[in-house]
DNA sequence: CTAGTTTTGCTTGACCGTCGACATAAGACG
DNA sequence: CGTCTTATGTCGACGGTCAAGCAAAACTAG
């Protein structure tokens, strides 16, 4: 069997342009003489790596040049606007899709209604037609998409982006979502699930100053997304992070929809609080019910929330334990709803963890809010493509063919 | 200031060797012909490479070679006796020393007694003394010591390798381990808490099988490491896998000699078996004398590691639900008084854990037992040293003084 | 407007790592 | 013992990288 294989660099002409791309992608803007010293190359080399990049416009040159008494050197600076990334976030009923430029900044965006189990085909020719509306929208074409990232509400096996198994997405089982969008879109394609998205988008906006970092979205039900030294945490089967499902003390009688009782989800997520406030006489059939509730002051929705607050918050305080991140974001529709989630989760935490794990444990509500879906699907297809590695074949690439 | 920063790689004459070892670094002999196709280099590159690595004496032809009708082609292969690594695994009473080669096996080896207490220059010069007599043992001496592992049952800020304010550790904090022992034995040297080098040896003990991967110790106290993709998750403050503190469910009124109340330590820990035992008029004064009185079969004593079993498994569950690893390997004192303590661990998890997480989970005693940390410890040195980098660099410094 | 200063682009020659080809070594087979 | 086959060492060629130097460019200061 020909394995055909380059496991070490394969020595290329331009080899190291994605190292220099990965030292210009903080954004700062730098001249030649900064360059060479930050590489250790000779400023001849450097020259020829730089222009490899600028013929892919992955980096430009800046308006502003430092004046230092003589000819002022030019800067130069990653170039956001080079490709876009178009990114989804596809929850059970509601979906939000993003042209994005290289730094996760939206160019178009769209929100709409568009529920999961009408199933993949309807779902995802929908998303062609729609992410072609917002390419026009910002005037871009297929030719500028580097990639493509999407988020499922299910568990999927991110190896080869299809969802397994998934137990709110009738139809969706092993269907090759990244096939049937790369033929049609021409760009490669990653799907994961859509915490861990929600978690790396999370991440990408603090990504200077903190290693790990859990991401918690109380939604309908409950969930969370691992970032272990600045990588998503998926485990040994694409399930870490379902704390949903755990059981949590003195509940036992509570019935979860997954069969078992007396699981978080079933005691603090939206669905739960949304019966039980039904069952005393409010009108609340969903988790979004329980918001309005909350949003218009009412008293019984507030102690609901923070009490489920205060459940999650004693799962969370195990996993502080066990984890020791230095930051918690918790996002989702019921976190959304105001400081009242929150305050029962730090409560709690903070009465109940290791002092040391707490000491430096910063716990926030999401700043991206409900566009941490999309800005973390971006994120996953960036890292992905301007990996340095990547960034050398593309331009060993172009550069062989004139 | 001058940074003299060579961020990319310096392109020294035999870099990529690196690459080369650690392709041979699983142990199976390889001719020239298979390398070169696996490494994409040219036959000629690649024997200058191979002729590096056999210079450092890390790579040796074998005996077999491989007759295929014309001259047989010699194989090559990693060189475990090449080096030799001082592996240290210091519990809080006892100690346990080893000289390893380069594959973790054990050259010479010796168990003692050594109170952590009696404070850092006493414990070391002791260790530094153990060490030269192991070395002499079995006839290698300190220019085949190509570094030091050392594990310290406290918590340990691993990029220094000072211990930071260890609650069971006299005189021992922030001093600077690393310093101390280098200037005496002329190596590099790691130190890190010791569940965390007990995860890493029994990592390695399953390493081609599984990713991630948690080690339960279950002593006096209780503690676990945890492997995530191959790498140990130290946490932000070092301070993960913490589990001994979690507070479990009805046992709110057991005092944790931390102050709190309701830690795991508190009513399943070792010390905590012995206290409850005592009480019963068992005659059991600390973690060992437990094992003792199971060993001997006295029934209360099974009973209680089987529950403390179940209440241990309790918190597993949750760790099995959110990390969702592939293995789980318990060991300390009281895991190794035979099956008693699995079994309630089995219990609990596969009864309350999610199916998913479930189904390809393994939950194991330590084949390793007390050898566990210094395998680990010398797991931590061979995998520093051995990185690509780290060879390269070694190789080039050697070849260019002659 | 001119002289001074610093950056930038271009060229050259040298060096070193890598490659491919050729010659030689080592064993198998008849 | 000679021939065949495959492995291995050696050597020249190629190409990428570097350092140095020079000329042009671009701005400041007077």
């Amino acid at each position: 069997m020909l394995t055909e294989s380059t496991l070490i660099d394969a020595g290329g002409s331009a080899a190291g342009a994605g190292a220099l791309l990965s030292i210009l992608r903080d954004g700062r803007p730098r001249t030649r003489a900064e360059l060479a010293q930050l590489t250790g190359w000779a400023r001849s080399t450097l020259s020829l790596r730089l222009d490899a990049l600028m013929h892919q416009r992955l980096v430009a040159p800046t308006d502003d040049a430092i004046h230092s008494g003589g000819r002022p050197a030019t800067t130069f600076a990653f170039n956001q606007s080079a490709r876009v990334v178009l990114a989804a976030d596809l929850g059970v009923t509601h979906a939000r899709l993003a042209v994005t430029d290289l730094a996760t900044n939206p160019l178009a965006e769209r929100s709409a209604e568009m529920p999961i189990d009408r199933g993949p085909v309807p779902v995802l020719t929908w998303l062609v037609e729609t992410f072609h509306e917002l390419l026009a929208e910002c005037g871009r074409g297929l030719a500028d998409v580097c990639g493509i990232g999407v988020g499922l509400p299910g568990p999927v096996e991110h190896g080869t982006g299809t969802p397994v198994n998934p137990p709110i997405m009738p139809g969706w089982n092993r269907f090759a979502v990244p096939e049937w969008l790369s033929a049609r879109l021409g760009a490669p394609v990653l799907v994961d699930n859509d915490v861990n998205i929600m978690a790396l988008g999370e991440y990408w906006a603090v990504r200077s100053q903190v290693q790990h970092l859990i991401f918690v979205k109380v939604g309908t039900g409950v969930g969370c997304g691992i970032i272990s030294e600045g990588r998503l945490h998926r485990g040994a089967q694409g399930a870490a992070g379902d704390i949903g499902h755990i059981r949590v003390p003195s509940f036992e009688e509570v019935v979860c929809r997954c069969g078992n009782t007396g699981c978080l989800e079933a005691v603090a997520g939206g669905g739960a609080l949304a019966a039980r406030l039904r069952e005393a006489g409010e009108d609340a059939s969903a988790s979004r019910d329980v918001v309005e509730l909350v949003r218009a002051g009412n008293v019984r929705a507030v102690q609901a929330i923070r009490q489920a607050g205060r459940e999650i918050g004693t799962v969370l305080a195990w996993v502080v334990n066990f984890f020791n991140p230095s930051f918690i974001v918790v996002g989702g529709d019921i976190a959304e709803a105001g400081e009242h989630l929150l305050a029962g989760v730090r409560e709690v935490i903070y009465s109940t963890s290791l002092p040391l794990a707490t000491q430096h444990l910063n716990i926030l509500t999401s700043d991206l809010g409900d566009r941490a879906g999309v800005t973390g699907a971006a994120v996953m297809v960036i890292e992905h493509v301007l990996a340095p590695e990547v960034v050398d074949q593309a331009v060993t690439a172009l550069s062989a063919e004139g």
